[in-house]
DNA sequence: CGACCTTTTGATAGTAGTCAAATGAAGTGG
DNA sequence: CCACTTCATTTGACTACTATCAAAAGGTCG
């Protein structure tokens, strides 16, 4: 039915949606239920990590920001999941250079890009304290053969993955520098929010430069960003050295960030 | 033991690196070996194929150019294998938008995404005939739970596609146009090769405008840098349409997007 | 207090987006 | 078989955004 019409259709850059960006996020909208929707989506977080602490027998490790609880080129034998704490995971290449390539919370898996090659092709970064479990990978195939409902979770994680990064690849492809920091804090604030986590002030547990190398900005422009997204009463700053965010209206911001596609739209 | 300089470390935005966007495309630099490591790599290929098809009844199904293989929001019941032709994956949104996020070739998954969440996130169109191959979900995970070796080479693709689309988020951060696009030949190319294909000679089957969606350009910046790299001589046109491109020599090309990156890395 | 790091802010330059027009290829109907 | 339409592509001129370079201010920790 779209056949056709989907292939012909001219595409513009510009052309996109990243409000949408996370699943949690897309709940912006409706302010009523969201509440409930996050409530229901913090408990399926919770029910997945009571499945896997079930299944499998995992190692508990507490880490402080800074620390690396794999590193890229490590033989990959175990996967991890994010209890608590947020975690960057880094891209790094033979001549030094390095991408934050994603960002992690509670309920989150880390090292699944390591199964492919059977080595981790990033590093994973404590960005603060938390507690990451360790679960052998060979043992969870077996508890997956033995229990369809935890193959299935783990799919999802990874699918829910998948997902993820390609929301994020869509709003470096199509938000100017303002509305891709925006999108930045709303996706983290919905993030914390999904998990049951206060979402009104959030501590950026990186600097000015990661934020970047994250969005694919500079440091400058990304304190611009903020500048500018403060001047207008989209965020304040809690604290003096500013890393501290307070979010007054998640749903303004996160409105912010759909007008900046607007023009766009008008045309088609 | 980097611990600590990896989180201090100052991260400029350009500084990144693509060259190896894909696990194929690394082997650029190491000609002798490349034909070796494709005909190894298209031989995995094969073997995965085959063990999906001797797991699971599939159902064959032939496409053509235009054809939607899934489309968002319907409910997620299988997964697709393409076992030949190239595919789109389009990310839509309610306001009509749509993103390409990921080209698809032989060998590849489709549909994974919509594990999560029971319904698929995206289109899937074929940008050429082809042939996909439809798993009924159910049916795998069975298969898996009696098949481990089925279940990690499961694991291995989504894996494979969560690095994928990282590399790709990667190119389009760090590098300026014209690599970017010269960048996007060459893991076409060296996708094509990984599958032993013939990669002197690349149909593109998608349009300025989607190609420029995909690595978030304007089509007028896709059409400028083509003919740029067409004038240095990194790449040719087969015909009028300038839909058929040479390239040469894989090898220079990906040397120009190694080269884009070179600066940065001097600082350093 | 002083050294160091992060952040902010300004001035300037370069890249890519926007607007617009022309060319070329493909397909339609006379 | 050829005008005519339509769509993809190319190219130019101009604009706007973001990177770059540079300097200063604020925080933190010894």
């Amino acid at each position: 039915m779209i056949s056709d019409a989907a292939i012909a259709s001219p595409l513009s850059c510009r052309a996109s949606l990243p409000a949408q960006a996370g699943r949690c996020a897309s709940a912006a909208r409706e302010p009523r239920r969201d509440a409930q929707r996050e409530a229901a989506h913090a408990q399926r977080v919770a029910e997945r990590l009571g499945l896997v602490l079930s299944s499998v027998e995992v190692q508990r490790r507490v880490v402080r920001a800074g620390d690396i609880v794999y590193q890229a080129g490590q033989r990959f034998t175990h996967l991890f999941v994010a209890s608590t704490g947020a975690y960057k995971i880094v891209n790094l290449t033979r001549d030094g250079r390095e991408q934050i390539v994603s960002v992690k919370f509670r309920g989150d898996w880390l090292g699944l890009d390591g199964i492919a090659d059977a080595a981790h092709e990033c590093d994973a970064v404590a960005l603060d304290t938390g507690e990451v479990w360790a679960v052998p990978y060979a043992a969870l195939v077996q508890a997956c053969a033995v229990r369809p409902g935890l193959m299935t979770a783990f799919h999802e994680a990874m699918g829910r993955e998948l997902a993820r990064d390609r929301s994020s690849l869509m709003s470096v492809c199509t938000l100017p520098a303002d509305a891709r920091v925006a999108d930045f804090l709303h996706d983290w604030a919905a993030a914390l929010a999904c998990r049951g986590l206060r979402t009104d002030q959030i501590t950026l547990r990186m600097t000015r430069a990661e934020v970047g190398n994250y969005l694919g900005l500079t440091l400058e422009t990304v304190s611009r960003a903020l500048s500018r997204l403060a001047r207008e009463g989209l965020i304040a700053f809690a604290d003096g050295a500013r890393r501290e965010i307070v979010i007054p209206d998640a749903e303004a911001l996160g409105e912010f960030v759909h007008d900046a596609l607007a023009p766009a739209t008008a045309l088609q």
